[in-house]
DNA sequence: TTCCAGGAGGGGG
DNA sequence: CCCCCTCATGGA
């Protein structure tokens, strides 16, 4: 059972629930572990994840927002039982148990994918700190996420010196158009086809990043992210190289509209090495 | 020191 | 459509 009290979410030990597999699969950068226990930041909100004696509480002052954020509505058991019987997911399903796929804000999850493109994971966690701590509201003992506007004022020049590398114009040049106007809330019409071609409008999106903004913000799950760690799955798994475009389509087909959940199991599991093909 | 990272953009064939 | 090159940064 999960209850919501007004201060926090109690978790009992039959809900699929594992902090680690939750925040280790890469599908958030705002978090931090320290004895045993993560503490998560989403928008201007924090929560503390906290093991109890027959599960989990999560203590916040937002206990609504991090009941949708955790995506509580959804039955993970389910999907591992329709999953299972697919390829490599008995295999990479046991590690991943008791992952859960975020459901983060849209525009705090196209600049964070922006910045993790060709990068690494520690060091996208300190570009997105060091944005936070600069143009984030100071809520005390944590930051915001930068507002759009807060984003469109900077130049270029300050994604350069929080470490942005390249990706600096492109983080400017995003934050700026939608701005001035472009729709990335007024989606729902759209097929996931037409929104990643909707986002690829956006500098520094490109089909990947594009597809983990769909997965990890819009709560797409028919789609499926192909960066290094898949290519290497897809490698052990038909034993050939193709482009990622050819990759995405053979592992869509594959998987259906689970995609985005077998999509993170097979990352989180191969990423951690858990995973020999 | 070279290689690599949750790749994208731009050019050319 | 495809392939190829370049891009900034820091950890391994």
């Amino acid at each position: 059972m999960v209850k919501v009290t007004d201060t926090g979410i109690l978790i009992d030990d039959e809900v699929k629930f594992r902090p680690h597999a939750i925040f280790e699969c890469g599908q958030i950068f705002r978090y931090e572990m320290s004895g045993g226990n993560y503490s998560v930041i989403s928008e201007d909100k924090r929560a503390e994840v906290c093991r109890s004696e027959n599960g989990y509480e999560i203590r916040t002052d937002a206990p609504e927002y991090f009941y949708n954020f955790f995506d509580f509505d959804t039955d993970y058991q389910a999907i591992m039982s329709e999953l299972e019987g697919k390829a490599l997911m008995s295999e990479s399903i046991p590690f991943g148990d008791g992952m859960r796929i975020l459901r983060q804000n849209h525009f705090e999850t196209i600049i964070s994918f922006i910045i993790s493109a060709n990068n690494h994971i520690p060091r996208i966690k300190g570009i997105i700190r060091r944005l936070c701590a600069r143009l984030g509201k100071d809520c005390g003992t944590y930051y915001a996420f930068p507002t759009v506007e807060a984003m469109a004022a900077a130049d270029t020049s300050f994604y350069t010196e929080i470490g942005a590398g390249y990706r600096a114009e492109y983080l400017s040049s995003t934050a700026r158009r939608i701005a001035d106007g472009f729709d990335i809330d007024n989606v729902s019409a759209y097929s996931t086809e037409e929104l990643a071609r909707h986002l690829m409008q956006l500098k520094g999106v490109g089909a990947k990043v594009a597809d983990c903004i769909l997965l990890f913000g819009y709560s797409r799950m028919d789609t499926f992210p192909v960066d290094t760690w898949i290519k290497k799955v897809y490698g052990g798994m038909c034993n050939r190289e193709d482009s990622a475009c050819k990759i995405r389509k053979y592992l869509r087909d594959l998987y259906g509209n689970l995609s985005g959940y077998a999509q993170q199991y097979l990352f989180y599991a191969m990423r951690s090495g858990m995973l020999k093909i």
